[in-house]
DNA sequence: CCAAAAGTGTTCGTGGTACACCCATGC
DNA sequence: GCATGGGTGTACCACGAACACTTTTGG
């Protein structure tokens, strides 16, 4: 068969934080190229001989220096051909979640700039990232609750009030909080610790921790994550 | 930028029909190449300048003659390199329905033969296809649940029995079919027709047709279709 | 009148929702 | 002692699950 075919094919990945009530997403600057200096999503071509997953793994590693909690693939952007200005490029883009407490970001390689940014304030994005992150948003909100992902963005140990909290912002709606601390307890897959985390003021709370080997183990019996909220 | 890739791209399509009780896909006996005479899904090599969509419309049109019911992206399969013995392939695989009572298949230009074969009685496919196929079923199944993609492997008018049995068949479970009638009927989204369907054996029964206008109106009021049976 | 499939209602239990007051700490 | 957030229990309602008999046709 006679193959002449030019177009190329690059990673993306949409990485989410959650620091302070806020949900945020991770940015680089681009060093070279037509469109230097603009923010995007980390990511980058793939080489030849690279399974995509190494490729967006390579990417995350050279432009952010992060390792993520959770990694999936989203979606394949290829339907507009002129999505990139130098040549026709198909993107595989992954969703990946990290646990940013005290991330240290380093601008790598590829990079100029990595940076923060708050979902909902975010600059003028290169190429079709910002139809990429709203693919992204969409998916999170939707598989926060079907499974038990929002554990990905916390720290190990965390407070009640901020897995809630977690909830109330991806979310977007109020959650009755007893009957939101009601329902994730009765899974069986959160335990409280004997710690308590240190805030300013008010009562002092436990922190609680996931049990992830309790979760696939109850899955495997048939357990669904559910937590929607009229 | 220095870019020197050679990683080839194709779209793939599971296309899905029902028939007689059973769920079938829709295969090609390929024509040409390596693997001539193998059974694989439809697909080939996304052209210059084509889109995604426009690449497996293409493929469907020219291999199997077919248009189909229902068509989303699938997955990107890229994480085996040597997944296409010929050179690296990524393939973004799509799944598609098609209402076929009646569906005449014409091997066209580039297959030497096209064929139903239930899911569950398949030969030996080609490449990594049967990866490709075991996904599709699995997203199938879950979609038929919060989704009503149902209707789109039914003829428009249908008897409310073989709704059932569709179900029944790709969830792979018993359903009760006095509670399945009451939560299908409850949506408002499937109505009566005057008309009967002509079976052989017992009472006539009525048939019913999907109003979709109606569902995309609930939808937008934040009706959520789902038929979760435990 | 018999076989075969269609059509229909009720009861019971579980789980979701709504909702308000006391508790432990820091200042 | 007051402000701040943490922690808990109950009553009601709605929906899902289980379940069996009657109806209409063809042979």
């Amino acid at each position: 068969m006679e193959l002449n075919q030019h177009i190329k094919i690059a990673v993306d990945a949409i990485v989410f934080g959650y620091q302070e009530n806020s949900l945020n997403v991770l940015l680089i600057k681009q060093k070279y190229g037509a469109l230097k200096n603009q923010w995007a999503l980390v990511g980058g071509f793939v080489k030849d001989g690279e399974t995509l997953h190494t490729a967006v793994n390579r990417e995350l590693a050279e432009e952010a220096g992060i390792k993520v909690n959770y990694l999936e693939q989203l979606y394949t952007f290829g339907d507009d051909v002129n999505r990139d200005p130098r040549f026709q490029v198909i993107s595989v883009a992954y969703f990946a979640l990290v646990n940013s407490t005290k991330l240290i970001i380093k601008a790598d390689t590829d990079a100029e700039d990595a940076q923060w940014f708050p979902v909902n304030d975010l600059p003028k994005l290169a190429f079709d990232h910002q139809l990429i992150l709203n693919t992204a948003k969409q998916r999170l909100k939707n598989k926060l609750t079907y499974q038990p992902i929002g554990f990905d963005l916390l720290p190990k140990e965390f407070l009640f009030s901020e897995l809630e909290n977690l909830y109330c912002t991806i979310l977007e709606k109020e959650i009755d909080r007893r009957n939101f601390r009601k329902k994730i307890l009765s899974f069986g897959i959160v335990e409280e610790t004997e710690k308590f985390g240190n805030k300013k003021n008010g009562r002092p709370a436990k922190l609680f921790k996931f049990n992830k080997l309790k979760y696939n183990k109850l899955t495997k019996e048939g357990f669904i994550f559910d937590i929607y909220f009229a």
